[in-house]
RNA sequence: GGGCUCGUGGUCUAGCUGGUUAUGACAUCGCCUUUACACGGCGAAGGUCGGGCGUUCGAAUCGCCUCGAGCCCA
């Protein structure tokens, strides 16, 4: 069993990565074993597996790999949520091509292939990082085996009426062409120019109204004002002009009109914003489109030219004409499409949608543990600020196609049916003739936001629509970051109670962002991104995932740092120390044994090893890594290498059986709890102290129980994983007594060690005359604290009576010199002839006479020293007990 | 403008159901080559917990206010 020298990660990691079965990740699902399902998030195929994802994953395998030990049966599955604009939108500038170009299946062809080399690419990285993830169960939402799913969702929520089509306001986006929802929307402020423009009134007088969007000009459909403004006030019920287009429009009263904004009149556009579309619901306005879904104006005065031209030639028009009172330069909030950038137009556009029930949405969320607990906050908040319905239909072509066709007799919906699925309406007729008896469809050609794929992941990692979903949901577990809990989490539940009436998991673990190490949010633009590669190259994949757990608590943001992956690397580097010496030693295997009263260091070593494994298990259940890590390092650091190791080291190079036995299952454990974390790492060392035996990774999570022969000891449930059972030859008392030797054999070691350091004696120096005071019996202790020591030690019971003796007295000319002036140089010289002894034995009493000379105290300068079994000492104090060196 | 999170030694961080000298890591300084480890050992210095007010016998920990940073949203 020779160990090499030095721990070598890379080699470890290839090493492993080829070993590993990849069946030991697999999901049973036979029921025999609690099931631990786990919704894994499916990335976005950016062909880019960046640090923030890591963190994430790395905290489901932490999990995932502790409930398998634990027991379960862990479904880890993984997904690639495909579909979506991104990828259609490199395809068209890497072919330089628009959609619409080439047919649609061959578009959709192109968007497919760049999908799985960048699902390849991703794929490399996580199993890299080592994540225990069940590949069996991978799911690919571009698939048909996955989007026959997303279809039936469809067709199943279009009958429970849960699923509309109508014409209503929408976000459109006019570069991609397409409708989308609040959720890809994101707003940011720009500087614009606010114009103010005279209405003329029809029948009495005019107004001055302000906007940033003259161009909507043509699509004015009245004109509001604060009724309590008294500027306003009698206009409102009036009707006045709009400039160039000279179209009549009544002044309505509204109180959501800000009276100090502009003039505090404003325009009514279908539509300019969301504020105008809630106008106009309330109001009941009609509708002038002047907007195509193209971006271009579509009224007959600007005809054909873009927003950005329209808005010019408005502005130019208006000057002519002398309409424009004022310009003046403000910040705007603007909508943008998240995934283009674009600034968004809402318009009115026949669209699928979803019901938004948000008291039900609200009421299964509350049914969830949200850890941490803010992370409901954030839902809520968005759930109540949600006023329109979810609009699912995109005019795009990678994505599911919504299984529909219109019937061209007679105009009805002809929805699939579920057998008929998976299917793309624009290529498959129906297989039926409508109600009207017409057999001439024409498809639907629009296709389902890619949300309608992946808001359904938990109910396809229980098994839906299979029946036998039900036995295996609510899911455990779904983890996620907080910057997709409007999107994600929120469809997720809206999803899962329209389809299935149910949570769809019983807790949400979500995770922080990410930071540079300049403590910033990563991103290209502050060029502060690190890859994971690059990391896990210098650092290696252990020491990576060491880096996440310790990073910070869950929810928290992480920020990347190199010092906590020197950390991590350093203390493999330790424990492969550890671990390496001790091995030196097992050469002949373990011995079973049995400890008793005369193993004080391995019986201590066991209850702290037993404490560790309660405390560390105690952590995992709660998520908080950080510390379970922590405790780890620090037992392995302190416990076991400073304290037991540094105490045996005599006994391990005889072979003694108990110091080997006690390494080997203070080892044995410790890779056991670093297992979800270091799962490299771990199954190296493993493999080397337990030979032949399969994959720690398949092992019990650690339960140890000190059962000391005369007191009954419960025996372990099944699911609390199989005891290791350490026997002691010893009753419940004497087993205590044994750890408080321990303890102090320990305390004494230190001390003495600390002491040494101190002393610059070295180390293995031998010292004489040590004197130890305890209360109890060290006969057993004696011997490893000697040859740690090396040290003769007497040991005595009590406490030690140490006196305090003079050892030094020295005329304090400060205080003799203003009294006796010139003779006190002479009255020094005195001072000093004259024996220790003498002026010790009066000092006590306040005053000292020499040659008829009486001085005070503090005419002399004295050093004291402990003194003790007939020598100057050092005194070391114990927390019980204290020790004593003889000065040399 | 709304919601949320955070602000602890040089840096990052634990603690925050209130209670002895505030945790750990990295960095710094001193000493030490002692046959597992110098990516080591021993030791030291460094914070009063953003600021203020309050509750309390007692607050980093609870409440209010304030300043600052960030996230999400309008």
């Amino acid at each position: 069993m020779a160990i090499p020298k030095n721990f070598d990660y890379q080699y470890i990691e290839s090493k492993w990565l080829t070993a590993w079965n990849p069946d030991m990740y697999r999901f049973r699902g036979d029921g025999i074993k609690e099931r631990f399902i786990i919704d894994t998030p499916p990335p976005y195929p950016t062909g880019n597996f960046h640090l923030g994802n890591a963190l994430n994953w790395c905290y489901i395998d932490f999990i995932a790999r502790y409930k398998r030990m634990k027991g379960f049966d862990v479904k880890f599955p993984q997904g690639w949520d495909c579909h979506g604009l991104p990828t259609e939108v490199k395809v068209e500038t890497t072919f330089n091509i628009t959609k619409n170009q080439i047919p649609r299946t061959e578009f959709r062809g192109l968007c497919e292939s760049l999908t799985r080399e960048n699902i390849a690419l991703m794929k490399g990285t996580m199993q890299r990082l080592a994540f225990s993830i069940d590949w069996s169960q991978e799911f690919v939402t571009m698939e048909k085996a996955y989007y026959v799913k997303t279809q039936k969702s469809f067709v199943q929520m279009y009958h429970n009426d849960l699923i509309y089509r109508s014409e209503h306001p929408v976000n459109w986006c006019p570069r991609c062409e397409t409708a989308i929802a609040f959720a890809e929307v994101n707003y940011d402020s720009r500087s614009t120019i606010l114009y103010y423009l005279i209405f003329e009134g029809s029948d009495l007088g005019s107004v001055e109204i302000a906007t940033t969007r003259p161009e909507l000009l043509g699509a004015c459909v009245a004109v509001a004002v604060n009724p309590s403004d008294e500027r306003y006030v009698n206009l409102i019920g009036r009707k006045v002009r709009t400039p160039l287009y000279n179209e009549e429009v009544d002044v309505i009263g509204d109180e959501a009109v800000d009276p100090t904004f502009g003039t505090g009149a404003v325009m009514i556009c279908t539509f300019g914003d969301k504020q105008d579309v809630r106008w106009w619901k309330k109001h009941n306005l009609p509708l002038k489109k002047v907007i195509g879904k193209d971006g271009r104006v579509i009224d007959k005065r600007y005809y054909g030219v873009t927003i950005g031209e329209a808005k010019g030639r408005v502005i130019g028009d208006l000057l002519d004409d002398k309409l424009v009172q004022k310009q003046e330069r403000i910040e705007q909030s603007v909508g943008f499409h998240d995934r283009c950038k674009t600034p968004i137009e809402i318009l009115s556009e026949s669209q699928w949608f979803v019901k938004i029930n948000k008291d039900a949405i609200l009421a299964r969320a509350a049914e969830v543990e949200w850890i941490p607990s803010f992370a409901f906050h954030r839902l809520k908040n968005w759930t109540e600020s949600v006023e329109w319905d979810w609009c699912i239909s995109r005019q795009r072509v990678f994505a599911t196609p919504i299984p529909v066709w219109y019937c061209d007799g007679c105009g009805q919906v002809m929805v699939a049916e579920e057998r008929w699925l998976p299917l793309d309406p624009t290529e498959e007729a129906p297989r039926r003739p409508c109600e009207c008896g017409s057999s001439s469809f024409t498809p639907e050609y629009d296709v389902l936001d890619t949300w309608m794929d992946s808001s359904i992941s938990a109910l396809n990692a229980a098994g839906w629509p299979d029946a036998k979903y039900k036995r295996q949901f609510p899911t455990q577990l779904r983890p996620q970051g907080h910057d997709i809990i409007r999107t994600w989490a929120f469809y997720s539940i809206l999803r899962s109670d329209a389809l299935a009436g149910s949570k769809p998991w019983e807790r949400v673990i979500v995770n922080g962002m990410v930071l540079g190490e300049d403590n910033q949010k990563m991103s290209k633009s502050l060029g502060n991104i690190i890859a994971p590669e690059s990391v896990i190259e210098r650092y290696g994949t252990d020491a990576v995932r060491q880096w996440a757990a310790i990073g910070g608590s869950v929810g928290s943001d992480v920020p990347y740092n190199t010092k906590d992956l020197t950390a991590s690397s350093r203390f493999l580097t330790k424990l492969w120390n550890v671990f390496r010496f001790a091995t030196l030693h097992l050469t002949e295997g373990v011995q079973p044994v049995t400890y008793g009263l005369q193993n004080p260091s391995e019986i201590w070593l066991i209850y702290n090893l037993i404490d560790l494994v309660e405390s560390v298990t105690a952590s995992m259940d709660r998520f908080a890594f950080d510390e379970a890590l922590k405790e780890i390092r620090s037992f392995v650091w302190n416990t076991l290498a400073d304290h037991y190791v540094e105490a045996v080291k005599g006994r391990l190079y005889e072979r003694d059986v108990y110091c080997v036995a006690a390494l080997h299952l203070a080892l044995d454990t410790i890779v056991k709890l670093l297992a979800p974390f270091c799962p490299f790492f771990s199954e190296e060392l493993f493999s080397h102290i337990n030979p032949g035996a399969e994959s720690v990774h398949l092992h019990p999570w650690p339960a140890l129980s000190l059962r000391p022969q005369d007191v009954a000891v419960p025996e372990p449930t099944a699911t609390s994983g199989v005891v290791q059972q350490i026997t002691v030859a010893a009753s419940q008392a004497e087993a205590q007594e044994a750890r408080r030797i321990g303890e102090l054999v320990k305390e004494i070691i230190a001390s003495v060690r600390r002491y040494k350091s101190e002393q610059r004696i070295a180390l293995n120096a031998r010292v004489e005359g040590v004197f130890v005071y305890v209360n109890c019996d060290m006969s057993y202790g004696a011997p490893d604290i000697s040859n740690a020591l090396n040290a003769d030690i007497e040991y005595k019971r009590g406490r030690p009576d140490i006196q305090e003796r003079v050892t030094e007295i020295r005329p304090n000319l400060g205080s003799l010199g203003p009294r006796f002036k010139s003779d006190a140089k002479r009255i020094g010289e005195l001072i000093k002839s004259t024996p220790i002894k003498e002026i010790a034995n009066q000092i006590g009493e306040g005053s000292v006479t020499i040659d008829g000379h009486v001085f005070a105290q503090t005419d002399f300068i004295v050093k004291k020293e402990p003194f003790a079994e007939g020598a100057a000492v050092d005194v070391i104090e114990l927390s019980e007990g204290t020790v004593l060196v003889k000065r040399t």
